[in-house]
RNA sequence: GCGCCUGUAGCUCAGCUGGAUAGAGCAGCGGACUUCUAAUCCGCAGGUCGCAGGUUCGAGUCCUGCCAGGCGUACCA
């Protein structure tokens, strides 16, 4: 409807202009936006003060002129005022809220569907935890939201790919084998010495005494068993991790793994892509790639002077290799611990020729948890961190979801397990999910009494008189735009506050009003416009990968 | 030192590309179930938008400086 709106604005201009009414000028940048207060108008638009200065007329004179030319032939605008300092208030013919209804009802699960991405192939990696421990919560914030945004970018017409990196080579998957050695051995000898780095977790020593039951370690020397602990407890690791995801509702299209790319030569010829841009340069016996020329602090090391290549360095291919397989755009969800890393990536990704834009890398701020009125301390080194998995299976998938998502990812999180396990109306979730199960409870009482969804709407939805239910069919309009801006702005948490306003809105009509009554056609109406709501909450819910349920 | 993020009601947070009287939930106080689910609703109270300047018709929003908190500044991954 704004798009309408905007469309009436320009031909009235052009109008304007053509007609000698205003000055030819530009068309100046304008918003047309929805008021808070409905006294000013189902919208509202600033375009007459952007047009003051140059017009050298004052604001009011120029809406004045806006409106008394306004071209609108199919009679969209209802009336239209001047208010404040300038602002042109329009309201909108109600016949136009009921094609909207209408038009809801008869899209579904389609409604709010738009085509921004054009069928662009998008990537977003996320979690990419490594398979050395359980996935804990910060993890579980950056699942949510990753999932979230590829629900929703594919909603908004991307051909989205999920995608986990495995970082299955390199030094903390040796400590991880290290660690379980020495599990095993304190098994039979309990002052048998733990490495300093290892890793502390309790699932380390389940590990070991579950590996030490399938497989008999007893014959082999020390780097044998380690090596082969290395490999099983990485497996082992990596399927808890897809089976906690998985209970999260999360699924990957790709588990892209680190060891690959050596074993491919893709790093090599990654380097010697850059070599051949003259941007590789050796000092004190290392192999630097030239970061600095892109916005980098410093140059940075891609093959240490023992030979190795850096994490770096695999990360430049990987990231190369995802360029190659035609991604027009990639989204990384890190954690904000990497900042100082999102530029030196950017930097080595021009140094191959690849612009700024490609690569967006949202920094998720960390989860604090709170309990009993005190923050719970974690620590991965201690080994004391509440998994994804314990929390889930505390409060479920919904609420967890819910609440990682209703906060913006660059504002850190407190998590007070004890408000989020409370069923009741502390909790936004059961909120918005009470609603969807309210009006499904409606559409259970209507059936018994024998009243159905007319097939054509027509004329009955003009029972549809009241203010508040404009008014939430007002709200319902907003959501094909709000998504747009979700998919556009990659913040979804901006749909979990419309969803709350959607479902108050109806408890509010709810309350004062029933829907169903002796007047069959107003039942008839307002079951529609329930049924609007209904749709609206469940495709939200949706995007979030929250459940809608029909009973609670 | 330099860089990134944050600072809005007692608490947790929204505030869309600058717009009209800064919002919601929780906590506090007072009300509403013989009627479609009270996990709901209604009312009251609660604010120097960290501080100080600047930009302009107009600033919580943009710019500069300062203060406070978090994080980062590896030939680790």
């Amino acid at each position: 409807m704004r798009k309408k709106l905007a469309t009436i604005l320009k031909d009235t201009l052009d109008l304007c202009f053509k007609e000698g009414y205003l000055r030819q000028m530009p068309l100046p940048e304008f918003v047309i936006e929805i008021p808070n207060n409905p006294d000013h108008g189902h919208f509202a638009t600033n375009l007459a003060m952007t047009l003051a200065k140059e017009q050298k007329n004052s604001p009011r004179n120029i809406a004045e002129i806006i409106i008394r030319h306004l071209v609108d032939h199919d009679r969209f605008i209802l009336k239209a005022e001047i208010g404040g300092a300038g602002f042109i208030n329009f309201f909108v013919a109600t016949e136009q809220w009921y094609n909207l209804l209408s038009n809801i009802i008869t899209l579904r699960d389609d409604y709010g569907r738009n085509s921004l991405g054009r069928g662009e192939k998008i990537m977003v990696e996320f979690v990419s935890a490594n398979p050395t421990g359980p996935i804990h919560l910060g993890h579980g914030r950056g699942a949510a939201l990753g999932d979230s945004l590829c629900r929703i970018l594919a909603f908004s017409g991307y051909d989205v790919s999920r995608e986990f990196y495995i970082n299955d080579g390199g030094q903390q998957i040796n400590i991880l084998g290290e660690s379980i050695y020495s599990r095993w051995r304190q098994l039979s000898d309990p002052s048998y010495p733990f490495p300093e780095d290892g890793y502390q977790g309790d699932y380390i020593h389940e590990l070991a005494l579950d590996i030490a039951k399938e497989t008999k370690l007893e014959n082999l020397d020390k780097h044998e068993a380690i090596d082969l602990l290395t490999e099983l407890g990485k497996d082992k690791m990596l399927k808890e991790i897809k089976e906690d995801l998985a209970n999260f509702r999360i699924h990957f299209d790709l588990w892209y793994k680190e060891s690959d790319l050596y074993s491919s030569g893709k790093i090599d010829s990654a380097i010697k892509l850059i070599e051949k841009r003259g941007l590789l340069f050796e000092k004190d016996g290392a192999l630097w790639i030239r970061t600095s020329s892109f916005g980098d602090d410093k140059d940075r090391v891609v093959r240490k002077k023992d030979g190795e290549f850096t994490y770096f360095a695999t990360d430049i291919s990987y990231h190369l290799d995802k360029w190659k397989r035609g991604f027009k755009r990639v989204i990384n969800i890190w954690g904000a611990d990497h900042h100082g890393y999102v530029d030196r990536v950017k930097a080595a990704l021009m140094a191959e020729g690849i612009p700024d834009n490609w690569l967006d890398v949202l920094l998720i701020q960390l989860v604090k948890l709170w309990q009993g009125g005190a923050e719970v301390k974690m620590s991965k080194r201690s080994g004391k961190y509440v998994t994804l998995q314990e929390l889930v299976d505390d409060v479920g998938v919904d609420a967890v979801r819910f609440v990682f998502l209703s906060k913006d990812h660059t504002t850190p999180l407190d998590f007070d397990i004890d408000l989020v396990k409370r069923k009741d109306s502390e909790n936004p979730v059961y909120y918005v999910q009470y609603a969807h199960a309210r009006i499904c409870s409606i559409f259970r009482k209507a059936a018994k009494e024998n009243i159905h969804l007319p097939e054509h709407p027509g004329s009955i939805l003009q029972r549809l008189d009241l203010d508040e239910e404009i008014a939430l069919i007002r709200k319902m309009a907003e959501f094909p735009l709000l998504i747009e801006e979700i998919a556009g702005d990659l913040v979804p948490h901006r749909l979990t506050y419309y969803l709350t306003e959607l479902a108050g809105g109806f408890h509010r009509y709810y309350n004062r009003h029933r829907v169903i009554s002796n007047d069959r056609t107003l039942s008839q109406a307002r079951l529609l416009l329930s049924s609007g709501v209904k749709i609206i909450i469940k495709n939200g819910l949706s995007l979030l990968g929250v459940s809608a349920p029909e009973t609670m």
